[in-house]
DNA sequence: GCCAACGTTGGC
DNA sequence: GCCAACGTTGGC
C-alpha cells in the first residue's frame, strides 16, 4: 500500500495546529467537513499512515504550518449527530451517516509558515491544488513530488 | 471589508 | 434536469 499525501485546511481560529498539539496524545478527529467532495476523500481515500499538511486558511499568514499523520481512516463524523454542535446535520443518522472524519496525530510544526505565496512561486509546489484560484476544497490530495518540494521549502 | 469563485438549494 | 438565487469560502 502506497503512502498518500494530503493537505487539510482549517481556519486557525476554529482549529489550529496549536490546538492539535495540546490534545491528548496529540490526536484529534478532523471533523466538521461538510462538502461532498471532501467527504468522499475522507470516507474512501484517506488511509491510515497517510501524510497530511496542516494548512491555516483565512488568517494573516495563510499557508502550511506543519505535518500530521492519519491514525484512523474514515468513520462517521459524530458532530453531525449532535444537535448542540455547529456541525449538526439532521440528515445524517447512525444507520446512514452522511458525513465522515478521520483522526490525525501531530507530527511536526514547521519553524515558520510556508506561505501560499511561496508555494505559488516555486514550480514543484505551484501545481498544488491549494494554489489554484478559487479552490475551496478543504481536503486536497498532494502528490509525492509536491510533498517533497514543500518540505524542502520548510527547511529554508 | 470586498468580491471572485464555487457548492448547494429549490422552483419550475 | 436546468439554472437562478443564495450562502460560503477564502485570498487579498
Amino acid at each position: 500500500m502506497v503512502k498518500r499525501y494530503w493537505l487539510f485546511k482549517s481556519e486557525p481560529e476554529t482549529f489550529s495546529i496549536q490546538h492539535l498539539m495540546i490534545m491528548a496524545n496529540q490526536v484529534s478527529p478532523w471533523d466538521g467537513v461538510r462538502n461532498f467532495q471532501a467527504r468522499n476523500f475522507l470516507r474512501d481515500d484517506v488511509k491510515l499512515g497517510d501524510g497530511v499538511f496542516f494548512y491555516h486558511s483565512s488568517t494573516k499568514e495563510t499557508g502550511i504550518v506543519g505535518i500530521c499523520e492519519v491514525v484512523r481512516a474514515g468513520y462517521p463524523d459524530r458532530t453531525a449527530f449532535d444537535p448542540s454542535s455547529p456541525y449538526f446535520d439532521m440528515r445524517s443518522t447512525a444507520e446512514k451517516p452522511l458525513w465522515y472524519c478521520v483522526d490525525v496525530k501531530f507530527v511536526r510544526k514547521f519553524s515558520r509558515v510556508i506561505l501560499l505565496s511561496e508555494l505559488k512561486q516555486h514550480l514543484p509546489t505551484a501545481t498544488m491544488m491549494v494554489c489554484r484560484r478559487g479552490m475551496r476544497l478543504s481536503i486536497q490530495p498532494v502528490t509525492a513530488d509536491e510533498w517533497q518540494a514543500a518540505l524542502k521549502l520548510a527547511g529554508k
